[in-house]
DNA sequence: CATACGTCCGTAGCCAGGTACGGACTCAAG
DNA sequence: CTTGAGTCCGTACCTGGCTACGGACGTATG
């Protein structure tokens, strides 16, 4: 192991194994400016802190919320926890697509289960397939137009 | 108006229209071998017949149920009707990747409403933003761990 | 001091599913 | 015959979120 974190705190490669994510990930939330990189050391190699810890995880957790990485730049500028109503607003939001998003599926999940049930329902193997007939010839299999599900 | 159909079927921009589709998304669905490119009529112009406008109203129904454009490759190859079986494999294990993203989705619904929950019930503007503190630092997002709702 | 791993940095590629561009051509109307 | 719309085709670009590559350099360890 090289990891010794003399001289301030961790490396890129041991901030990226803190938080569970690739070295190459932090490079590129750096770029997009989701995180600053750090002044250099006494050397050449830069140096995180708990902070930077920290703020990965942020973004991570509100990943698994359903957030871009665009919006979590802007929940990072409410960091400061006085911008309640903001962030409401933005979380409110992200509610209002997850549930379109699950209406969506919901709507696909029933035409599937449809579609399977008259496909095994079928006796004859002679017969074609019911569900391949559904997709070739349907009218109105019910697309919730939103941005989710389909195009 | 230049529609005119003599000499045969549709051209690519009738076809497009007929469906709703854009030309440029016949010209890509060709281009990856979803739909195979006609012949040219007398002059230089492709011309398409109903069988086109079926091949494509069977790509978008199956893409509004959730299918891969890839996926849909593969529905078309049983669409002589006589491989119900695959057909429906194909749509059980769609089924069930639906079935895991709703799963996922209503994890994620889960916390958000809480973190909207709690942030609407602080009174005093004066202290930190519940669900900011909450992405902050909380350990335990109930991440449920497919490839769906977050990396 | 040499080796081997780690970091730095720019750039390019990946996935799906298209969209956009631009020059050459064809076609139908006026 | 000219104009203008539409087609043809190759190629490049877009979104989001990374991942990979390659060469130069730093750095920990024997």
């Amino acid at each position: 192991m090289s990891g010794k974190q003399r001289e301030g705190g961790m490396t890129v490669g041991m901030l990226a194994k803190a938080v569970g994510v690739g070295v190459e990930t932090i490079r590129y939330y750096q770029r997009i400016g989701l995180m600053s990189t750090p002044a250099r050391g006494y050397g050449s190699v830069r140096r995180y802190s708990s902070v930077s810890v920290e703020r990965l995880r942020f973004i991570k957790r509100a990943q698994q919320l359903g957030f871009t990485l665009e919006e979590v730049a802007h929940l990072l500028q409410l960091e400061d926890g006085t911008h309640c109503n903001e962030a409401r607003e933005l979380a409110t939001h992200k509610l209002a697509a997850v549930d379109q998003k699950l209406a969506d599926l919901h709507a696909m999940r029933e035409v599937l289960a449809q579609l399977i049930a008259a496909c095994g329902s079928r006796r004859s193997s002679k017969q074609r397939c019911p569900l391949i007939e559904s997709l070739a010839s349907n009218e109105g299999i019910p697309a919730s137009r939103s941005k989710t599900g389909s195009r």
